[in-house]
DNA sequence: TTGTAGGCGTTATCAT
DNA sequence: ATGATAACGCCTACAA
């Protein structure tokens, strides 16, 4: 039973870049130099510094770094929610990719909110982040491009130039235009759009892509088949149940994300409607349970999980001082059981 | 067009405490006090620093508190995967209560390996967080009291008791004795299990449950008849496969968590069973979508969103040194459409 | 009750 | 190439 810990043991009080210092026989500012890559140093110093780090097992403290003026070695994530199943993903692919290069993330959800994504950017900045990633923002273009010139920024869902900014969109009209096209295809011509808050330039992207298609099929852009479910499922189920009552006529149901999608085939479902011999559906987004619904839902592949390493890795580039130039894939329509041709008319 | 920027302007350059002290002619020390609350100081001095502190916009630096030996106002949280439905909607939670504390939550996801699990914990302490929520981990008992003894800790998923440690458990044996009985009671004789990872303790208890809900109707326990589904989506698609494929005789069909029931109705739908008519459905955890399945799913709720706040709950009395004592609510059987009475065998 | 001084662990700016 | 020395912004004895 040994007093003194062994070699490496992270229980026992931290161990300092001045220790490691004292221990190999050089100074504080030569520790960090080597740590830092600031400087050249000797081969020899070098080695015994690299020993004593390890014999004392020393991490350094970024609470320290951070407040030295350095970098505090995290990046803060505005997110809307942190437990939507599509963000969800995103925010995986953050810490995934992020973790790597010595950076940690720090989530905060602006709930859709303005007022409140402001006060998570206040809260991040207070906590000296050294950039931000920020998800489908409610903010405005000038207060982002003001807020990238104080640090780096990632921005998603929306096209904006800027120094010291990187912007990731998303093709949604052409997504949307495709979903519809492929219910075209079947043979529909009474196709019902769920769309989803129209508050989102996303959401207002897919009606047009939607609209788009049906004008350029020389199909009837029809009000009366169109509902606001508001992207979740209990906004599709209800948008659904609406467009039911008061007796819709429609063979195919394109709606603007997966969520309502599943909320729609449980109105559908309760409706005595079979997916697809009644009513064929389309979802967007290709969230993972979309692949796991009864029947398998077709939809638009939007790869969350490469947007959150994309943006992520675009942060990285900022924070290392190059472009990113870094772009999204192009939507991707997956075909699976939910959508058939078209039967009769109902 | 001014150069001096308004009060409260966040954009300038950040404020600190010295010159929120300078501004109300104080020391430097007092405007800490009165943050602080940590010594009584006079009205008139507090009015002053108050509206110093009002027009200057002063927000104190986390950092440099963390730095000054005080507490960094973050508390670390370990998830197993930041995209889970259900531990997503439990960070929700955690978030929702810490805010208002002025705690910032630093998520980290552990992806149910004990080793990331321990580098996670080592990352969160060298960002010196007060204390530490871990969701479900895959640490010893022993290494989670030696960390409690560093700092406050709260731990879901086991019964365990040590200072500075707060447990909360929910009843999962509980739970899967409801969930199967319920199938007893709907007449049913041949119920097929898909258990979780069984790495896990909360699956093995919940095959202890269905087991002895078995056992206490009298009824056989048959290995058979249980499959293991690894708690995801295609586990309990290809579990349900597997199942039909040997050709086992059930009648019902009870998950270990509803997005291995999810998987399963795949399967059952893609074999032309219906769902409940011809095998009834039972999930477990009650999930968001849960409610939108078609039909909506037979589950035992489990509260996601309250584990959450309740395990922020007591790391925020730990931090004010109260002892916590709190515990979550009873399972609950949530009877929806997917499970039904027994009819033919088949 | 209030102010002064020292320190938290690191980096940056000077010297050398 | 390397080492002192001074910040960084705040907290906490200790002193008054």
């Amino acid at each position: 039973m040994r007093k003194s810990p062994p070699a490496g043991d992270r229980s026992s009080g931290p161990v300092t870049l001045g220790m490691v210092a004292e221990a190999s026989g050089v100074s504080p500012s030569t520790v960090s130099r080597i740590l830092n890559g600031t400087a050249i140093v000797s081969p020899e110093k070098r080695a015994a510094v690299d020993r004593a780090i390890a014999e004392l097992g020393f991490v350094p403290n970024p609470i320290a770094r951070g407040l030295a003026g350095g970098r505090t070695m995290s990046v803060g994530v505005v997110t809307q929610s942190i437990d939507s199943p599509f963000y969800g993903v995103a925010l995986r692919g953050i810490e995934e990719t992020l973790e790597p290069a010595g950076y940690s993330a720090l989530f905060v959800s602006g709930h859709w909110d303005e007022a409140v994504e402001k006060r998570c950017i206040d809260t991040l900045r207070s906590r000296r982040v050294d950039g931000m990633i920020i998800l489908n923002g409610r903010l405005g273009d000038a207060a982002l491009k003001a807020l990238a010139k104080a640090l780096p920024v990632v921005v998603t869902g929306r096209s904006l130039k800027a120094p010291g900014l990187c912007a990731l969109d998303f093709n949604n009209v052409e997504g949307a235009r495709l979903a519809t096209q492929h219910l075209i295809d079947l043979g529909h011509r009474d196709i019902a759009h769920l769309s989803g808050d129209l508050a989102h330039p996303d959401a207002r992207d897919r009606l047009a892509g939607y609209r788009a298609a049906l004008e350029a099929a020389g199909l009837p852009f029809r009000e009366a088949l169109v509902e606001s479910g508001g992207y979740f499922e209990d906004g599709g189920r209800d948008a659904t149940q609406r467009l039911l009552d008061r007796g819709a006529r429609f063979t195919a149901l394109f709606a603007a994300n997966d969520q309502m999608a599943f909320g729609a085939s449980v109105a559908l479902h309760k409706q005595g409607l079979r997916v697809p011999q009644d009513v064929s559906l389309v979802g967007f987004d290709d969230l993972a349970l979309a692949a796991h619904m009864a029947p398998p839902l077709s939809t638009v592949h939007q790869a969350s999980l490469e947007l959150g390493r994309t943006a992520a890795q675009g942060m990285l580039n900022l924070l290392a001082g190059d472009k990113p130039a870094l772009s999204l894939p192009e939507p991707r329509l997956i075909v699976r059981d939910s959508s058939g041709p078209a039967a009769r008319r109902r």
